[in-house]
DNA sequence: ATGAAAGCGCTAACAA
DNA sequence: TTGTTAGCGCTTTCAT
């Protein structure tokens, strides 16, 4: 069992040819002598060869692996099903491309740049990379110049990415919310120093505007259940005006709907509530939420796609914009 | 961006010394005057310089990753919680090691080697192989002379692996059916052509045997939900005289459930139930299920531990072996 | 402490 | 069609 393993060169002696011939018969690109190629493949089945590969990305350049990275904790990964769907997705865009896609997820004691050390390993021909957090591993994993394609707008220019129609998602949900007569709409954002919590925010602001309207309020919920519980609370206290509410995603809504409880408000006759995701989330609540789609598997394969292109060698910059709808619940 | 990286000849050629010297302040081992170390890292930065791995890994025969193989489909690894448990234990085993570890499922139109492949390519230094499913793709692993630790007992005899008592789970869950009252009881087995299945039927035979009972009956439920159904509504029809079944998959156990709702009978009132695994099926369900533990994150770092142990060139045969406990819940 | 040189296992011109 | 010869980028004796 742990005698070294058999090279080509064990190989092609033992066929009776060169290196390079042997080699010829593994790779099977070009043409072999038909007793040539016999007595080697002979060899390799007495030898139980089995080709480095290692060696041959060295030589060629090219490692027949790529990453879909996913710079979460373990458990985040798991729990969200965004990322399971994603994997799904990513997994078709491969298929019968022979390149194997691993998952690699950040581990606990993970230095800042593990990911971009593995990008750049030389182990992995590019990887599609899902950055919720923080633009600075997205920014990292771009300056390695190794193919790379984001699942979101990391905010860089020039850097390949899918992602959804925030605007158009933004402006279902909301126009949803004036179509059910609210008029005093007000909003609980991402974080705003990241990309999508700017965006949604902006393209709220603009979709009002557009019907003569201005939000009530905007509150930072972060993204998290607390926080959207929290900003929830605040915009009750400040604005008790409010018909409605536009929260940039379903774990914040659901924050949002327990300090909405508190306040004796029902949802949604005294108060409407629409999101963003339609993940799981949005289901499992009661009531259930009107949300605008994030679609994993289409983000996941058209992504997959873009990154086959880029390490085809094309100079991919425009980015891929999926079109979005929204699941009307009982929320809204 | 795209400019070929850097290599370490570019290095010493711009800090004015030999590859060798580069090589040593990159890998930190041995000693470099400081003025020459100095002029490297410089170097280093200003070309940003990233340590090609892979051809390091060619020249030292270590990759620095391990793969936690799951041979399984994608849906499957992730909707199932023992997985994602898994992959955590097998996380902490590996905390503090420097080695990466990359989860590697299988895809759709993979051909049947396609792990052992893997595994073989020299982009791995070993992998922790959860294979439920048969032992083909378990033997061509272990047969690529490569450091493997398998979760479970993959019926290989001289192959490390860890696994839990089965025999003392199944007495536990036998016992307390017997403490129960129960003198009848049936089972519920895993295929028989898998080595879990078989040692669990024959545990629980043998602990019936030395209580002076034999089984009522035992029936190959294939260890999926529909399986445990039919079995169960078979053993009904074939015994109806029993009080008590032991049902090796708290999956099964979910169809054996059904089968005897339907058949008029109550768990626990009529007749007491037990299963294997104890995981979240079993208090999903309504009785929640008295259930013998299969604690996924102590075995994936009770493998990872052992994958190092091997990977330092241990030659480790004898299996780790955990103890297990029983939860006892509603159904009997 | 440092450099020269020989690989690690493979592919890819280039000749023959 | 085949063999010879260089590498791919790095580590590691072995001298110096």
């Amino acid at each position: 069992m742990s005698s070294p393993a058999p090279t080509l060169d064990d190989v092609a002696r033992l066929a009776g040819v060169s290196r390079a011939t042997a080699s010829r018969v593994v790779s099977k690109g070009t043409p072999v002598r038909e007793d040539k190629r016999l007595a080697v493949e002979r060899a390799i089945a007495q030898l139980g060869y089995v080709p480095n590969h290692l060696a041959r990305a060295l030589a060629t350049q090219k490692a027949g692996v790529v990453a879909l990275m996913l710079p979460e904790s373990d458990d985040r990964v798991f729990s969200d099903p965004f990322f399971s769907q994603l994997y799904h997705g990513a997994l078709q865009g491969f298929r019968g491309s022979s390149t194997r896609i691993v998952l690699s997820i950040s581990q606990p004691d993970d230095a800042p740049d593990a990911m971009a050390k593995y990008l750049g390993s030389g182990h992995l021909d590019g990887a599609i990379v899902a950055s919720h957090h923080g633009w600075e591993i997205a920014r990292q994993l771009y300056d390695t110049g190794r193919p790379v394609v984001f699942i979101g707008d990391p905010g860089i220019t020039g850097a390949p990415y899918v992602d959804i129609d925030q605007e158009a998602g933004v402006r279902l949900a909301t126009e949803h919310l004036l179509a059910r007569g609210a008029r005093r709409i007000a909003t609980i954002t991402g974080p705003l120093d990241m990309v999508v919590g700017r965006r949604r925010l902006q393209a709220f602001q603009t979709c009002l505007a557009e019907h003569g309207l201005t939000p009530v309020l905007a509150m930072d919920g972060g993204f998290t259940r607390e926080g959207g519980e929290l900003a929830a609370q605040q915009l009750l206290a400040q604005a008790p005006e409010m018909e409605a509410l536009f929260v940039a995603s379903d774990l914040m809504a659901r924050g949002a709907l327990r300090a909405l409880n508190r306040a004796g408000l029902r949802v949604p006759e005294d108060i409407l509530l629409a999101s963003f995701d339609d993940s799981v989330v949005a289901v499992e609540n009661d009531p259930m939420l009107t949300s605008v789609g994030n679609p994993a598997p289409e983000l996941g394969a058209a992504a997959s796609r873009m990154l086959q292109r880029v390490l085809a060698g094309e100079i991919v910059t425009a980015p891929k914009v999926l079109s979005t709808r929204i699941s009307i619940r009982d929320s809204a």
